[in-house]
DNA sequence: CCTGATACCTTGACCATCTAGGCATCCGTC
DNA sequence: GACGGATGCCTAGATGGTCAAGGTATCAGG
C-alpha cells in the first residue's frame, strides 16, 4: 500500500548537514541579545528564509548541551505576550566559542565549496 | 570539579562537520575521473589543504552507501603500483545526484553565512 | 468549544561519523 | 633480511547530534 511511492523525493533536504552547526547558529543569535528557546528556533528560520529548518527535538538538547558548557546562561521570564519563558544570553566563554565556531565553520565551508566548485 | 582538565581544549575541530557532505565530496571527486577509494581520501585531503580529513572507517562505509544507490559502481583493477585496487566510477545517476547534493550544500552554505556573518 | 500558535520538554530510533582494530603487499633503510 | 612505513582494503563498536512523535500548559480567535 503505496509503502514507498510518493514521499521519496528528497527527505535528505538539508536537515543532515546542520550536524554541528546548530550551536554556533544558536550562539549567534544570542550575540544579538537574550532570546528564549522557542524564539532562537524562529528567528534562525526566518533569517535563513526557511533554508534552515530548527526542530525542537533538536534545539531544547542544544540549549542545555550550551549551558552546560558555561556558554550560555539562563533565566525564567516573561514574553511580550505575558508568558512564562526561559531566556538564554550569551556569556563571555560563549563569545569567544562563537569565534573559534565561526573560523572553524568557515575554514570548512570554503574547503567543501572548493572542491565542489571545481571545474572538471 | 576539575574531573575534566586536560584533554577538552578541542576535540571537535571540523570532524562533525562532515556530516552529510562526504557523499557530495566523494561524488565530485570521482566526477573527475574513475578512482580507488583510498584515492578519493587522499584527493579529497589535498584539494582542501588538509582542511578535510576523511577518515577510513567513514570512507568505505561511505562509498558502499553510494554503490548501493547506484551512484557509483565498483570494479577491481590494478594501480600504477601494480597493487589489486577497486576503482569506482560516477553513474549518470551520480552524475545527476551529485547535482541535487551540490545546490542544496550550497543553498545551507548560504544561510549559514548568512547568520553567523550578519552584523550585530 | 475548538483549533492553532506559543512555549517548554522528553523519549526512542536513526545513522553518519570516529576509534581502533585487522589483513596483505610493497618499498626503503639499516 | 628484518622491520617500519606507506599503500590499500575492510569491519565492529561506541558516540552523539538530529529527528519524529509524543506530552503539557496557556492564550487568542472564530
Amino acid at each position: 500500500m503505496f509503502t514507498s511511492t510518493i514521499e521519496v523525493y528528497d527527505m535528505a533536504e538539508t536537515t543532515e548537514l546542520l550536524h554541528g552547526t546548530l550551536d554556533a547558529l544558536v550562539l549567534k543569535t544570542l550575540a544579538w541579545g537574550p532570546r528564549h528557546g522557542y524564539a532562537v528556533a524562529r528567528w534562525i528560520e526566518q533569517l535563513s528564509e526557511d533554508a534552515l529548518r530548527i526542530e525542537e527535538g533538536s534545539l531544547y538538547p542544544a540549549l542545555y548541551r550550551l549551558e552546560r558548557k558555561g556558554w550560555i546562561e539562563a533565566e525564567w521570564g516573561l514574553s511580550e505576550k505575558r508568558r512564562r519563558v526561559k531566556l538564554y544570553r550569551l556569556t563571555d566563554e560563549g563569545r569567544e566559542r562563537l569565534a573559534v565556531e565561526t573560523a572553524q565553520w568557515d575554514r570548512f565551508a570554503d574547503a567543501v565549496a572548493r572542491i565542489l566548485h571545481q571545474p572538471a
